[in-house]
DNA sequence: AAACCGGGCCAC
DNA sequence: AAACGTGGCCCGGTTT
């Protein structure tokens, strides 16, 4: 690990931080051990009953013969490619890193073969028998303790394992609610959950000061997931309700990524195949996410984009547009560092930390964003931890998960302790650090007394 | 038998 | 020119 020269405070701020981390390590998570053996033999029968189905289909016979083995291996993708690419002579529709025929969720939808389908759904389950396995092995008495690094990645993150308490599943309605029905606070108390809104996009635009970035952080009335959603479905008129899958589309198909530095071919694609209806390079007609009631697909046939090269050249365009016009000092922003980085070797974070080594064009913007947005994280945990003691809360901070942090809290104390929660991360914090040109804001969940993390809600 | 690797998938 | 950033865990399959 790196310090820049002039920062002591950034070598307090890791051991500081790994001991508040350390004492909710201590702390932990109760896990409901009866609910977790009850649902991983209800899931196991339901990944077997899918499985004797599967083995009854022509499609496995046919792989079974095709196969010089005594017995196919349903789990290994090894086999399953070669059936498909070899022997059946699809054609990938994406490759993995080293080049071979991808079997992953998306290319296996592509092919569009029932019994593949079939296959997907034991392989959702098989992942959360395996979330809550872990949960089983890992837990004392009832309770898991994950740990968490900050000695183990290259933007200066944390990380977490044993369990790894930041990636339980919860955009699936379903998986969300096996895998987190598992997890309670202590008896008598409710779980809470703090999260930063968007602390990547307004760390980013503490580095870059893009003009038009910070309007948009400054305004609450103007939406950029909005206005791209616009720009590439070219909406009339964005209607929250019937545009709402839109917005989020152009959030995760397009803003994200191309922060990420990814470009315009993947992005087509992603937004084409995961919301329209894309699977042979042509809109299907009368398929995809509804607008209304008129099909994703259809809409785009009607503005002008009947297949995947057309709308790429679109999205070609609107990336263009994006970097040149909209973000135009953002952009200038990531050439300068990636400058800076081929001059001098390294690259600083605002908190402290330098980056060195080799590093690709895109790590020279995302390390610093990524890293100093987590330090944000870490400095109001340690404030909210040594308050917590000082002031002898019954209430516990027990894990964090790169801009939240979750608490174990007494009802008695819920309210109180949300007001400091609020004063440290969104108000705290910026004062203490200079470089924090814009407002930080949080958003909190709460969970009934004595109910599992399933069950959060919005608080207020 | 252990170590390693590729590929997949969950999170931010 | 280049072409999505950071992790942990599981599994199959190969190498040591």
């Amino acid at each position: 690990m790196t310090i820049s020269p002039q920062s002591y405070a950034a070598y307090q701020l890791l051991h500081d931080g790994i001991l508040a981390l350390g004492r909710a390590e201590q702390v932990g998570i109760r896990v409901d051990v009866p609910y977790i053996e009850r649902t991983q033999t209800e899931l196991t029968a339901r990944i077997a009953s899918i499985r004797d189905e599967f083995k009854d289909t022509p499609f496995y016979r046919e792989w079974q013969k095709a196969s010089d083995k005594d017995d196919v291996n349903i789990d290994s993708h090894v086999q399953l490619r070669d059936f498909l690419y070899d022997v059946k002579q699809y054609t990938p529709t994406k490759l993995t890193a080293k080049g071979s025929g991808s079997t992953d969720k998306e290319s296996l939808k592509q092919l569009n073969i029932p019994e593949l389908n079939r296959l997907l759904e034991t392989k959702k389950l098989k992942k959360l028998w395996d979330v809550l396995n872990d949960f089983y092995n890992e837990q004392v008495n009832g309770v898991i303790h994950p740990f968490f690094s900050l000695n183990n990645v290259i933007s200066y993150r944390s990380s977490s394992d044993s369990p790894n308490f930041q990636n339980i599943p919860i955009r699936d309605e379903e998986s969300m609610n096996i895998c987190r029905n598992a997890l309670y606070p202590r008896p008598g108390h409710q779980l809470l959950e703090v999260d930063y809104s968007g602390l990547e996009v307004h760390i980013a635009a503490c580095y870059h000061q893009d003009r038009t970035m910070l309007k948009y952080i400054n305004n609450p009335e103007s939406d950029m997931h909005r206005d791209m959603a616009i720009q590439i479905f070219k909406l009339d008129a964005y209607d929250d309700h019937k545009h709402k899958t839109l917005r989020k589309a152009a959030k995760n198909g397009f803003v994200f990524p191309q922060f990420y530095g990814d470009y315009y071919v993947n992005c087509a694609k992603n937004l084409a195949c995961n919301w329209g209806q894309l699977p042979q390079g042509r809109w299907q007609e009368g398929q995809g996410i509804l607008l209304g009631d008129i099909p994703l697909a259809d809409h785009m046939i009607a503005v002008g984009f009947r297949n995947l090269k057309q709308f790429t050249a679109h999205i070609e365009r609107i990336e263009r547009d994006f970097w040149d016009n909209r973000f135009k000092q953002y952009a200038r922003w990531k050439r300068r560092w990636w400058e800076t980085y081929q001059r001098t070797g390294y690259i600083d974070l605002y908190t402290g930390f330098r980056c060195q080594g080799v590093m690709r064009r895109n790590d020279c913007v995302n390390y610093p964003v990524q890293g100093a947005a987590f330090h944000c994280l870490l400095w109001s945990f340690i404030q909210l931890d040594r308050i917590m003691r000082e002031e002898q809360w019954k209430t516990r901070l027990i894990g964090q998960i790169h801009d939240a942090i979750v608490l174990d809290v007494h009802p008695d104390e819920l309210e109180y302790v949300t007001k400091v929660i609020h004063r440290v991360t969104c108000d705290d914090l910026p004062r203490a650090w200079d470089w924090i040109i814009v407002p930080l804001e949080i958003e909190m969940d709460v969970c009934p007394v004595d109910g599992s993390w399933a069950q959060k809600s919005k608080l207020k």
